[in-house]
Order: structure tokens, then C-alpha cells, then sequence
DNA sequence: GAAAAAAACTACTGGCCAGTAGATGCGTTT
DNA sequence: AAACGCATCTACTGGCCAGTAGTTTTTTTC
């Protein structure tokens, strides 16, 4: 991995955000960067905080200057495992579309995208969700539960226009969500399937699921 | 959850088997069913042996004349998260059946029944793995590989059989696979759906997923 | 029922680690 | 160039925990 990959969030431009606060945000998202990939490789229990400063070069106490503790760090990986998930589902769901199926492929594609392009975010988040504090962890679910909803109103909508086969269950929403959160675990950027054909038989293997191949 | 639920092994009958050997299988199974218990809710990082212990009703240097150390419990508890699988899988192959959409069925719905009956044991498997020391890593992770080889081999003769869609790639049994492995990390026992319910939806996402339906 | 063997316990240690107090350096202002 | 303020560091602590040494209790054997 590039020292600086993928910027969590785009710095925000011109007037209100001072070079100062942009310096502040680049540090925070290079932390949880770093500690994301540490959690994810070693578990968030067994990586220790020195490991994080370590790999970014500075020591422990830097960390608290930006998180109040281990656990904050842990919060900020689950929110992005989740919110950009969401983000770019909410996205898709509010743009221009032929018919459900069409909706679905999309929607499946995009999400797809996004988890193997987080993968190590979405992996601690699903793995190391319930070592958050109650109030983060009932934060990050209601995200989570938002998700799951819109998904099912889709496959429900869908169903209702006839576009899907009618004996699709509303357990499909959930065997979806499984084949997505399923790819960050066998998925391998250095591995032989490219991520565009992943994403594609995903998107395939979700339509089947929804009977509307 | 009862004191002594679901033996993992039968005790061996008679010849062979002295009654001393069984307390001994009896004890060690015990350790691993409530170290499965602890390591599934709060993680085997984070799950002290006097947890263990204490839970039994026992402590901590006890656990230590049937185990060699705190690896050598998750290595057992690993084993059972995947090796009833597999042993359900070869067994449900190696039987009676009309065709290969049958037995896929079959297959799928014996897995799904062990995977959620060993719920707690798969998902510790499936999480926590990595913590092995490299040789019981490897033991574990060949017989995953045999698991997902043998269902892989299953689809591709069902296709070369014309039983499942021509265009069914081998992604497939990955994501029957994933299908399968998702199911405990959302079914509880005491949720709204029966566990009977699960898997014959489950069985009806694989056929889609197979084409075969 | 005494002696031997086995099983489980009490009590400890050495290392690790989240979190902190206070020092140090470094850029900016005047 | 002195003084200030901010960023980061050095150095520490208190608690936890895997693993162990040696003792006590229970069971078995004769």
C-alpha cells in the first residue's frame, strides 16, 4: 500500500476549513488508516497502540492528541465500514434508473465496489463492532439497520412491480447482504479474479437470488 | 443454554475406552463448550482464562492439565467449527440421490442445519483462525479447502449433468459458501425465525444461486 | 485405613499495555 | 532574538493476564 492511499475524506475547500484543520483531518485519517490495516491483520485486541505509532513513525502519545482513546480509533474505522456503504446506496437509490432490476444491478455494483474497495475497514467493522462503547455501537447498527432496510424495500418494490419472482422471500435482502459482506474474506487484491469481475458476478449471483435473471 | 447440551463426541463403547478416559473427554469437552461460549461473545483476545475458569467453576490450572496452553483450546475449538461440517458434507455425498439438484439440496441443508446447531463454534472458527500457531493454521485451513473443493466439484458435475444453468460459473460455490457462513452472524436461536425455516431458504438460495430451480 | 497416586488448588511472577504527567523542541509572533 | 504556544516526545504507572511452582485435597490401591 501507497504511504497515502485513498483519502477518507476530500479536504474540504477554501473558506471555513483553515490549512491548520486540513492538517488536523490528514493526520486523523492517516491514523485510521494505518490502524485499520493493523486490526485487521492482527485483530483489534491482540494490535496494541504502540503498533499503530510505530507504523506511523510517532509514539503513542501523538494518537491521544487526535482520539480520546483505543476504542474512539475502533469507531472511526466502523463508521467508514458502514457510512460509505450506506452513502453510495442512498446515492444510487436516488438517481435515475429504467426498472427495479436495473435498480438492483446498480445498487448491488456500487455497494460491491465500495466494500472491496474498504475491504479492511468493512472487515474490522464486522468483526470488531461489539468491542465499541453501547453508544457507538447503537450508532454504527442504526447505520447498519438503515442499510438492510432500504435494501429490503427495494427487493419489496421490486417484487410488487413483477419484476422479481413472485415467491422471492424477503430473506433475500439478507442472503444479498451476506454475498456482499462474504467478498472482504476470501476477496484478495493480489489474487487471480480482477475486482471488476468480482463485482460482476456479484451483481449476477444477486439478481439470480432475486429471481429476476 | 443447559449445563451439558450436545456432546461433541459420543463416548466410545466399552473395550478400549476406560470410564477414567471418558471424564477425561468429558472435562475437555466441557472446557472447550464454555471457552467456545466466551470466545464467541467477547473474542478470544479478550477472554481471560480465569473467565474460562470461572465459568466451569474451576480455575485457571486446572484448564492447564487438558490443554497445553490458551491456543491449544481455540485450535479445538476450530476443529469442531469445521471438521462437523466437512464430516456432514462427505457423508451426505458419499449417500442415496436422484440427481445433483438433490444432492445439492441435501448437502446445503445438512451443512446449514450443523452450521446453525455449532453456530457459536463456527463463528469462533471463522473470526478467530488466525490466532493459530502456524501448524494448526494449516491443518485447519486444509480442511476448509477439501470443504470447499468438494462443493465446488459438486457444481461443476450438476452443470456438466445439464441439471444447473450452463452459464453457472464456479463463483458459485463461493457463494454458497458464503451463504452458509453468514447465517450465524444474524440467526439467533431465540430470534423470530425457526431454525428449519432458515435452511429451507437457505436450500432455495442455493438452487437460484445454481440456477437449478 | 494407611500409603501412594492423581487431581485440583493457592499463590505467585514477569511481561505487556492503555493511558498520563511533565519535558522538550519548534515555528510564530512581536 | 526573546517569549509564547502548540505539537510531539520521554518516561512512567497501575492493572491485567498467560503460564508455573509447589501444596492440599481427593481418589485409588493394597
Amino acid at each position: 500500500m501507497s504511504a497515502v492511499a485513498k483519502p477518507l475524506a476530500k479536504p474540504a475547500a477554501g473558506r471555513g476549513a483553515s490549512l491548520k484543520s486540513e492538517f488536523v483531518a490528514f493526520k486523523t485519517n492517516r491514523i485510521v488508516e494505518v490502524a485499520s490495516h493493523l486490526f485487521y491483520q492482527r485483530g483489534y485486541s491482540s494490535c496494541t497502540l504502540d503498533n499503530v505509532a510505530d507504523n506511523l513513525g510517532v509514539t503513542k502519545p501523538f494518537l491521544y492528541s487526535y482520539f480520546k482513546n483505543k476504542e474512539a480509533i475502533l469507531a472511526a474505522i466502523c463508521e467508514v465500514g458502514i457510512s460509505e456503504a450506506l452513502t453510495i446506496l442512498e446515492t444510487t437509490l436516488a438517481g435515475e434508473h429504467k426498472n427495479h432490476r436495473e435498480l438492483l444491478a446498480e445498487v448491488v455494483r456500487q455497494v460491491g465496489r465500495i466494500v472491496i474497495d474498504r475491504q479492511e475497514y468493512v472487515v474490522v467493522y464486522l468483526r470488531e463492532m461489539k468491542h465499541l462503547s453501547a453508544t457507538d455501537h447503537e450508532r454504527i447498527l442504526r447505520l447498519r439497520h438503515s442499510f438492510d432496510h432500504q435494501i429490503a424495500e427495494l427487493i419489496r418494490e421490486g417484487i410488487e412491480a413483477g419484476e422479481f419472482r413472485q415467491d422471492t422471500d424477503s430473506f433475500v435482502a439478507v442472503w444479498i447482504g451476506g454475498l456482499i459482506s462474504w467478498i472482504p474474506t476470501w476477496y484478495s487484491p493480489d489474487g487471480q479474479r480482477s475486482a471488476e469481475e468480482v463485482v460482476d458476478q456479484l451483481v449476477s449471483a444477486a439478481l439470480r437470488l432475486a429471481g429476476a435473471e
